[in-house]
DNA sequence: TATTTTTGTAATTGATTAATCACTAAATTT
DNA sequence: AAATTTAGTGATTAATCAATTACAAAAATA
C-alpha cells in the first residue's frame, strides 16, 4: 500500500476539489465538502492550500494544462489532424469529465486570479491549434482553428449542462 | 415626466439587475447593490421579486427572450441568410451588452431553476436557427447550425472574459 | 528517553448577506 | 375627514462558511 506522503495527500486534496467543484460550481462548493470527500477534517485544506481560491486555480489549472497536453500528445498526418484532435478530446472528457466541467465553470468567476488562469489556459489552447493547424498546411488556419476552440467550447457546456441535443448531429 | 408606475419600477430593478450581475456574477452581486443601483432600499427589491434568485432568471429570461427575438427579426434571401444573423447578432452585442454578459453567466450557476433556463434557452436559439437553416436549403444545416451556435457562444466568452483575441481573425 | 517536528482535529470567529419585521408617510377611497 | 391601501425604509435576524486558533497525539530525531 502507498504510504501517505504529503505530496499524495496534496493529491487527494485537489482530487476531490476537483470533484466537488465540477458537482457545485466554485461559489457552491464547500471546504468542508472537500475535506469531507478527502476523509480529513475542514481546517487541515488549508495546510495544502492557502485558501479556496488556490484549491480551484490548482484545480483549473490542471484542468487546462491536461486538455493543452492531450493535444500535444496527438500525431497525425496533415489530413488526419483535425479528426485525431477531435478524437484525442472525446476519449479526455470521458476520462477526466471533472476537468471538463471545472473548465466551464472557471469561465465565469468574476474573481480576478481565477479569471486570469481561465483567459491564460483558453489563449494557450488556442494558438497552439492554430499553430499546429498552420503547420499542417490547413487552408483558412484561422477560422479553423477558432472553429474548433468554439465546437469544443460548446461540447463542454453541452456536458455540463447535461443538453446532448446542442451538438448531436446524429454520430456517424 | 414619465409617471413612476408599479410596472416600471419593475423594470428600474430589473435593468439594474442586469448591470450587477453583468459585472459581478451571480453570486458575487448583493441585493444592496441592485438596490443602489436602482435608486431604492434593498428591502424594497423584494416587493418586486421574491428572491435574489427569482431575479436573476427574469434577467436571464429576457436575454435569451432579446437573441432570439432579434434572429427571428433577421430577413434576407437564402444565400444571405447567415451573414445577416451574423450581422444582427453583433449589432445586439453592441446595444445590450449586459444581456450577452449574463447569458455567459447563466450556464454556470448550479442553482437548477436557473440552470433550466439557460438550457430552455440555448435549445430554443438552437432549433429556431437549425429550422431557419433547413427553409434556406443550406446544406449540412445540422452541423452549420450548430457551428453557428458555438461560434455566437465563443464570441460571448470572448466578450465576457475581455479576450478578444479567441475570435479576432482580422475582420475582413 | 527526552525533545522536537509532523500530522491532524475541535472549537471558534468574523464577516457577509438574503430575507423578514416592524414601522411611517403618502395616496386613494369611502 | 376617517379609513384603508400603497409605497417605502431602518433595523434586525438567521444562516452560512472561509479561515484561524489552540490544542493533542504520533513519529522522528537527538
Amino acid at each position: 500500500m502507498a504510504k501517505s506522503t504529503k505530496e499524495n495527500r496534496k493529491e487527494e486534496i485537489l482530487e476531490a476539489g476537483l470533484e466537488v467543484f465540477a458537482e457545485k460550481g466554485y461559489y457552491n462548493a464547500t471546504t468542508a465538502q472537500v475535506a469531507e470527500k478527502a476523509a480529513i477534517s475542514q481546517p487541515y485544506v488549508f495546510r495544502f492550500f492557502k485558501t479556496k481560491e488556490e484549491l480551484f486555480i490548482a484545480a483549473l489549472d490542471r484542468a487546462f494544462e491536461r486538455i493543452l497536453q492531450t493535444f500535444k500528445n496527438v500525431e497525425a498526418k496533415p489530413d488526419q489532424l483535425v479528426g485525431k484532435m477531435i478524437e484525442a478530446y472525446e476519449e479526455l472528457s470521458e476520462s477526466h469529465p471533472n476537468e471538463i466541467a471545472v473548465q466551464v465553470i472557471g469561465i465565469s468567476v468574476t474573481e480576478k486570479p481565477i479569471q486570469d488562469i481561465a483567459k491564460k489556459g483558453l489563449s494557450q489552447i488556442r494558438s497552439y491549434t492554430l499553430e499546429r493547424f498552420k503547420t499542417a498546411g490547413i487552408k483558412d488556419s484561422e477560422r479553423e482553428a477558432s472553429t474548433f476552440l468554439a465546437r469544443g467550447m460548446l461540447c463542454n457546456i453541452s456536458y455540463f449542462l447535461d443538453l446532448p441535443e446542442l451538438i448531436d448531429e446524429k454520430r456517424k
